[in-house]
DNA sequence: GTCTATATTTCGATAGAC
DNA sequence: GTCTATCGAAATATAGAC
């Protein structure tokens, strides 16, 4: 019960926000009636709060394609893969998680101190390794981080506005391989370890 | 007058989004009373469409980076320096438009079917026209433009993020600077417009 | 144009029968 | 555990004096 009322309120979180929501909408998605809701979650609030730590709880087992990588081009591949196919799968999740940071993490600013911190600088510290160890290009490693977060997690937070330059279709198939194959080409190429760079041509101007 | 109003409404637009944000909290963040907002604007969701609009219209003059320069190099280098520092100095009006995307695009559905989607079409097709003159690597043109929009206005939408991992501080100019630096490097370098990738190494497993 | 006061609606949360 | 009915607070929006 608890897990439908859970999946229900994940949808209209998204959809609408925190603020935005309205307990009756996630009782209507749910077939529930009002009352019940404040049966199984006190208040609005701890209900938001349990959607909010389901999400991160699928971010951090993405990392596992992370550790359990022999190099960086294994690593960050699978690590793309795999956040590509959470934001395919979790659309919703990964919204109502952006809203909460975006309007500065009232609910779960301990986790980005605590967990979060941590998560980053240990992967960090492993990018800077690589680096040293001259496996990858020099870059800043919170920042390709971020990229990778940011690339991946955009075709989730902003599907819809994808789905629209798409004609307005979803993605198909071959659509998301193809958006895959793109990004994890880029970003590994952008870090050295990919293909050879196109030969130097004299530009006008 | 207007000018006041629409300049607090995006601060708490962007802070507690539509349903969060209360006409009480523009009305106080400006220094006016309620009633005169609705002087101006007749209803709540009139006020959130001139907000949303007036960021819809500083992403179109980024194109201007985009169009006038010679070579893909030049462009989309220009291009991402032009989309960071508006995250850097709007990012407020990020969040409000990643806000609305994110909810569906109930007021600005019209713009990204007419005008976004034509600007987007003919940028892909000056891409495409680069690639097929061999002048960058070939990549999915939409997945590029995709991922230049996800990496740069990251740094806006996710900005409380990013100050949290950046140790509770604001970036610094440094960090800017380093922040566009890595995104230049790593896109322009993933699509084949920088310098030489690592030899191959054995990897280990 | 600007304000105070208020009408009207809708929200989160609860009471109490079953 | 589940429901109907409802309370009290807070929201959008408006009326009307100045």
């Amino acid at each position: 019960m608890e897990a439908t009322i859970l999946r229900a309120a994940e949808g209209i979180f998204a959809e609408a926000g925190f603020g935005g929501a309205t307990m009756q909408q996630i009782a209507d998605s749910a077939g529930l009636p009002k009352a019940n809701l404040h049966y199984y979650f006190p208040t609005k609030e701890a209900l938001y709060r349990q959607v909010v730590q389901q999400i991160f709880d699928i971010w951090l087992h993405a990392a596992d394609s992370f550790d359990d990588a022999p190099g960086p081009a294994e690593a960050i591949g699978a690590y793309i893969d795999a956040k590509m196919e959470i934001s395919r799968r979790h659309p919703q999740g990964s919204k109502v998680w952006a809203t909460e940071v975006m309007h500065g993490a009232p609910v779960i600013q301990d986790y980005l101190e605590t967990t979060l911190r941590e998560w980053t600088a240990d992967r960090a510290s492993v990018i800077q390794t690589w680096i040293d160890e001259g496996r990858m290009a020099p870059v800043d490693p919170y920042q390709l981080l971020y990229m990778l977060w940011a690339t991946t997690q955009h075709y989730a937070d902003f599907g819809h506005q994808i789905e629209t330059l798409n004609g307005g279709r979803p993605l198909s198939e071959d659509d998301w391989d193809r958006a895959k194959a793109t990004v994890r080409q880029i970003i590994l190429r952008g870090i050295g370890l990919g293909p050879a760079p196109l030969p130097a041509q004299g530009q006008p101007g």
